[in-house]
RNA sequence: GCCGGGAUGGCGGAACUGGUAGACGCAGGGGACUUAAAAUCCCCCGGUGGUGACACUGUGCCGGUUCGACUCCGGCUCUCGGUACCA
């Protein structure tokens, strides 16, 4: 019997020591290191306090990783750092009465300890922290290059305002369309706001998706959505009486002849301009300016409108059609404008419904029937009531059209993108100030390189109003860097994704104070191998992140012929942990805390948890019976050890020797199979359990069995080290490991022991399983017939019958399909 | 609304490329050990019928392809994530 009982909380920190004091963790940028690199990255914490289970649960994944590459012999970099900007830091300011940087680096210093508790072997070499200037001030060089480039520009665009804060919301401070605060409803405001230029690189960001092998199918989906290039015509209506055009894109030209009226937006210049002396007009844009600007409550509010006693001439026609404006037309997206084919556009038709506004169907179908008198007809199809276009299919018909607006003048083939620019001024404090400024004489200045960073004053205390920034003379007031007059920093800040899109590269040169990269260390480093974190960040951040990597490559950063375009080369996007159902949230109540778990059982339990419960992907139940279960499996392993050397009196029997060395050796097959495959831990551990329980209940005769079950043992603790570190280390030691478990060589698979004399075969009778045979692995289809033909149990399913067709599947099945005779 | 996932026993999940559905774990039932409890170990465990061998049925719903479908195709339902200022 072990004469020691696993306790984890001491071997857990004795060997967090030995880890820390033998540098494993580190990665190497050593000239004599041959070691192949691998980059093992998660997305890095937001410091919001406690470590809470989504963590624990991302973190053991890319630990997992990360000791498996290195047991593979790989140099693997495994940094952590923290996503330390942003509106949390502001709200627990206003809370506490405290500055937004007091807690941030309280929460940091925090969770640190709660995530070297886990015994996560980062390099802590390279931590990094958004907020420290030595961090963004990167990021502000980098936005006066992309100034340079005219990747940078301003212009007005809608926030949430909210009158009584005198601030702009956030779309998570609008609850129900009223501020979160002082519940007063909320209204869009148009501000001058500093854009970067995504839509420049749309084509490359869409083109590249195909490279993506390495990523789920889901993502690169719902990225190529989101970019949404759409073909189609750019189409312009004159104003009637004006000599303004009505400029919209159409992805339809072919239903141009079908345009009953037009649709702009409440922000639109025709429609401000047609409210000046119409009161109830003007009070309609009012409405339109009180609700949300989030994408799904625009998309699911009832849809109305009102004519703004303008029309618009119709390019072919001529014919006066009247202008609208339309609460569900967004100024962001296009020219603000839209034309409305009631016929041929399910929205379009309701609309035109609600107001009485005329329906001309355009198109038909093939058998000339298509009906509109009770729903839209949205297929293409075949031009009718179209003039000259008449007969025409749609695809014809939308070359045709555009083509004749093309020579008339009125229009032209274009492209669209669904994709907007990226608008990353906000009006906070706690982020990474802008560094421009602004002066009367120049206009708006870039600050220039040598000034740089401009640092963000870390004592102000914001209040829930304006942005504390804008009150701080010390930091408002400066000169212009180009005349020298008295000047004004802006004061708004990054958004805080314009952080997390480059900092994969910034951990290859973690501690360069002399450039944004060190060239050679990023190129050794980068691309990230394989990058872990929530599937709610497969646009936004995962978007930017690619883009930001370009910008880098493009002002010459690296060699984009050494690192390549893409930042992440394979993706995880993992599942969340959920208590009864619900995604756990300090709001809903229904969380579990991290440290009193492992307080509990260990890091190793609940690593092992996390990782078992649920494929990696899928979201993951939380379970404190599930908990006890993987405590469990770690003692009986724990025992198991005693095992190893002991030879029990009674008959060895090869055969039984011979079977587990096979077990063993499909097991080993098995755990690597599920860790090559999409690290699928949760199968790996359950076959681990397997092996386990096969170690269990054979006895060892002979010294035969007793070097087998060793060498099982011996697999069994090497496999478990990427998930349960501290655990396997003390299991090898005690084993006598030549070195510490989780840098052992990963096992090897004997092919010779797979090889099996004779199999169970499984015979069907019309796809249905009716019994088993005993064979050779390699039998011929015909002897397997004559073998079932033999057995009485699949004999008596043959009678009567007449054999249609025989199917045998080497090594599975043989299916008899019959007819009755 | 739009875009993208998911749905398998009482529960979490497994099932290779279309080839024995339910591995592994949890819960539950029965037993061993114990004065007792805990811990540990052994057995059973989708449903219906049957003492049993076994039979029928069964992977959200409806339909299809196939010798054979959890897996492929068409149509739904419910649910979760994203929806551009939460990160």
């Amino acid at each position: 019997m072990s004469d020691t009982l696993y306790s984890p909380q001491s071997i857990e920190i004795k060997w967090q020591k030995l880890w820390d004091e033998s540098g494993i963790d580190v990665a190497s940028e050593g000239e004599g290191d041959n070691r192949e690199t691998y980059y093992c990255l998660e997305m890095f914490p937001y410091p919001s306090g406690n470590l809470h289970m989504g963590h624990v649960r991302n973190y053991c994944l890319g630990d997992a990783v990360a000791r498996y590459k290195r047991m593979r012999g790989f140099n693997v970099l495994h940094p952590i750092g923290w996503d330390a900007f942003g509106l949390p830091a502001e709200n627990a300011a206003i809370k506490h009465g405290r500055p937004p940087a007091e807690w941030t680096y309280a929460n940091i210093e925090q969770m640190s300890a709660q995530l070297k508790r886990l015994g996560l072997s980062y390099d802590w070499n390279r931590e990094i922290a958004t907020c420290k200037p030595e961090y963004y001030r990167w990021e502000q060089w980098m936005f006066t290059k992309l100034m340079e480039k005219g990747l940078a520009y301003r212009k007005e665009a809608e926030v949430n305002w909210c009158d009584p804060c005198h601030t702009v919301l956030a779309n998570e401070q609008v609850e129900d369309g009223v501020c979160w605060r002082c519940d007063t409803p909320v209204h869009k405001k148009n501000l001058a706001q500093w854009f970067i230029k995504i839509t420049d690189y749309a084509d490359e960001l869409l083109n590249d998706l195909d490279k993506l092998s390495g990523w789920p199918d889901k993502v690169v989906g719902m990225q190529r959505n989101w970019i949404g290039k759409s073909s189609g015509a750019e189409v312009s209506f004159q104003v009637e009486g004006s000599d303004k055009t009505l400029d919209i894109f159409t992805t339809r030209p072919d239903t141009l002849m079908g345009v009953t009226y037009m649709a702009v937006a409440a922000g639109h210049p025709l429609a401000i301009k047609a409210a000046e002396n119409n009161a109830e007009l003007a009070a309609f844009l009012e409405e339109c300016s009180v609700i949300s600007t989030k994408e799904a409550d625009v998309a699911t509010m009832e849809k109305k409108g009102m004519a703004l006693g303008v029309n618009a001439i119709h390019p072919i026609t001529g014919e006066a059609v009247p202008v609208w404006v339309a609460n569900f037309v967004l100024m962001s997206y296009g020219t603000g404008a839209v034309m409305s084919v009631p016929a041929h556009d399910e929205r379009d038709y309701d609309f035109a419904k609600k107001y009485g506004l005329d329906i001309k169907q355009v198109i038909t179908n093939a058998t000339g029937d298509a009906d509109v008198s009770e729903a839209a007809f949205t297929d293409a199809g075949v031009l009718i009531h179209s003039g000259e276009f008449d007969g025409l299919k749609s695809n014809k018909a939308k070359k045709a059209i555009t083509y004749w607006l093309n020579t008339n003048n009125k229009g032209e083939e274009r492209t669209q993108f669904r994709l907007r620019d990226w608008l990353v001024s906000r009006q906070r404090y706690w982020g990474t100030p802008i560094p421009v400024i602004h002066c009367e004489n120049c206009g708006t200045v870039a600050v220039p390189e040598q000034d740089l960073p401009v640092v963000l004053p870390e004592h102000l205390q914001p209040t829930g109003g304006a942005s504390p920034l804008a009150d701080c003379e010390a930091f408002v007031n400066t000169s212009c860097p180009q005349c020298g007059k008295a000047a004004k920093r802006e004061t708004d800040t990054f958004d805080t994704f314009m952080e997390s899109s480059w900092y994969m590269n910034r951990y290859t040169s973690a501690n360069c104070d002399t450039a944004m990269l060190d060239a050679n260390s990023m190129e050794k480093w980068a691309p990230v191998d394989q990058y872990i974190g929530g599937v709610e960040h497969a646009v936004l951040h995962l978007l930017y992140a690619r883009f930001y990597h370009r910008l880098m490559r493009d002002v010459g950063l690296f060699d984009g012929e050494k690192v390549g375009s893409e930042p992440f080369k394979n993706l995880l996007t993992q599942g969340m942990v959920l208590l009864d159902g619900t995604k756990m949230s300090k709001s809903k109540g229904n969380t579990v805390d991290p440290v009193t778990i492992i307080e509990k059982y260990g890091a190793d339990t609940a690593r092992l948890f996390t990782l078992f419960a649920a494929p990696p992907e899928r979201d993951l139940e939380w379970s404190d019976k599930g908990v006890e279960g993987a405590s469990r499996f770690l003692n009986r392993v724990w025992v198991l050890l005693d095992k190893v050397g002991q030879v029990n009196p009674g008959q060895a029997d090869a055969k039984t020797t011979k079977t587990l060395r096979r077990t063993i050796h499909t097991h080993i097959q098995r755990v690597t199979h599920a860790f090559e495959q999409g690290f699928a831990f949760n199968v790996a551990i359950a076959a681990m359990m397997e092996l386990s329980n096969a170690l269990n209940a054979f006895d060892a005769h002979d010294d035969e069995g007793k070097a087998v079950v060793e060498e099982g043992v011996r697999a069994l603790v090497t496999m478990l080290a990427p998930l349960v570190p501290h655990f396997a280390c003390e299991c090898g030691e005690r084993l006598g490991f030549a070195t510490v478990a989780v840098m052992a060589a990963w096992p090897e698979v004997d092919e010779s022991a797979l090889v099996q004399d004779e199999i169970n075969l499984v015979v069907q009778i019309q796809g249905k399983k009716r019994g088993e045979i005993v064979v050779s692995p390699d039998v011929s289809q015909d002897d397997a017939l004559a073998a079932a033909q033999a057995d009485e149990g699949i004999t008596k399913w043959l009678e009567g019958n007449q054999i249609v067709k025989v199917i045998l599947v080497k090594g599975r099945l043989l299916n008899i399909v019959v007819k009755p005779a």
